[in-house]
DNA sequence: AAGTGGTCTAGACCACCAC
DNA sequence: TGGTGGTCTAGACCACTTG
């Protein structure tokens, strides 16, 4: 983590505020996934209103220290997870070998057809076909991560007619004797919108991550493109190379 | 590009602000670092407060459509710039290379010594001598990130006698004979505060990407470590793996 | 000097959640 | 039903940038 400024308590009144939550969060005085003061009685007992007192919480928010939860009120954030994009892996092995407690829910399983968006991701023709699922995936029972994927149907004879609430990479290796090559990755801060912050159960405009990973066998043959939105707060990209 | 969801009218006020301005910029009737209408204005000509619009201006930024110059106003932001961290390169050919234009600042370069943190990072002992530097990086004129640099001084003998707003890769491969080996990369996004608010021009809190780099010689001896602070809407980080 | 965003006040009503 | 955040109003003064 970046180290933070502890110097000064001149400035506006929400960065006070926020310093003061801040210190309390590091202090350990609010344990992770604990609940905060509400809006109204931080502003009380910083003798000041409830927009100045969201001002230091939409602060927090962004830093990562801190979440929301739709109309249940604000909690602090525990440690991010460590996630390596560039590996094939499962979500599950990985959130566990954390500590932590895993699940899946399979939101849709849907026949499609490639996009122009698709096309010029993947390099297939418009118009073929795919399957795409959709998934979202908690953590200690929040809610991270939703993520669309698209499979090359031709590619994966019978891929629709599997369980989606597993390891989808050692799906392919078992069931098809794939070895995916991670092409490309992409990835930048964004906010989430509908429909990812429905599915998530968080404000319009709640800051996220977002990433997408092409597949491809051996032979550079499209496999599939993985599209998710995480929750800015939950992860840590982590990469080793050379 | 995630797709946006084009439906629905109906809901908050802010959303449809929102909707209103993205439209235009991707109608192109408001172009890439054209200012957008005073906030004052936005409020009015949608029938609503000052407080309101901002929300929506808060979503356009969140989702880097938008990003604001210290008390100047709103602009609409350029193309993200695509980097690739775990490349050693030049951010100046880099920048040019997506036909646009970088420039450098060196803000500091300070001898130092390892902290208990850094140790952590580096697997240097506390108290070990290292050369820090810090530079500001532009795009375009527009401030996109700061940079934190630790330098082992042990390693790189003389090294604080150079100049800093070249390429630093380029510079420990020349006159140390050096090929860096990037061991350990790491990435979050969380909101920017001073010091690095201040240097990029920005309110404390808006939303940045935090990328750290630990790089080695072939030997596996601690080169260097570089700590750097983007603004959130300013890259796409793009890595193809093998 | 005029205009901009930055900060702040003191309220209000609504939708949703837990009890 | 009472408490939470979500949204919104109608102002105000300040600090800074620009002409």
């Amino acid at each position: 983590m970046p180290e933070r400024d502890h110097s000064a308590a001149i400035g506006p009144i929400y960065l006070r505020v926020r310093d003061h939550i801040a210190d309390q969060i590091e202090q350990g005085l609010l344990q992770p996934n604990s609940r905060l003061p509400s809006e109204r009685v931080l502003a009380e007992s910083n003798n000041t209103t409830r927009v100045t007192a969201r001002l230091a919480l939409a602060q927090l928010e962004a830093e990562g220290r801190i979440y929301r939860s739709n109309r249940r009120g604000w909690f602090v954030s525990p440690p991010r997870l460590v996630y390596n994009p560039t590996e094939d892996y499962s979500f599950s092995e990985n959130v566990m070998a954390q500590g932590r407690t895993p699940a899946t829910e399979t939101l849709e399983v849907t026949p499609t057809e490639v996009t122009a968006w698709l096309a010029s991701k993947t390099g297939l023709a418009e118009g073929d076909s795919l399957v795409r699922l959709r998934r979202r995936r908690q953590v200690d029972g929040r809610p991270v991560l939703v993520e669309n994927i698209y499979l090359n149907a031709r590619r994966l004879p019978g891929i629709e007619r599997f369980d989606f609430n597993r390891s989808l990479w050692k799906l392919l290796r078992e069931h098809y004797g794939l070895e995916l090559v991670r092409k490309q990755i992409e990835m930048f801060p964004t906010a989430l919108i509908d429909p990812q912050a429905e599915a998530l159960g968080v404000t319009a405009g709640t800051a996220g991550l977002y990433v997408t990973r092409c597949s491809r066998d051996q032979d550079g043959c499209f496999v599939e493109f993985d599209e998710e939105f995480w929750l800015h707060d939950t992860l840590s990209i982590q990469v080793e190379v050379g």
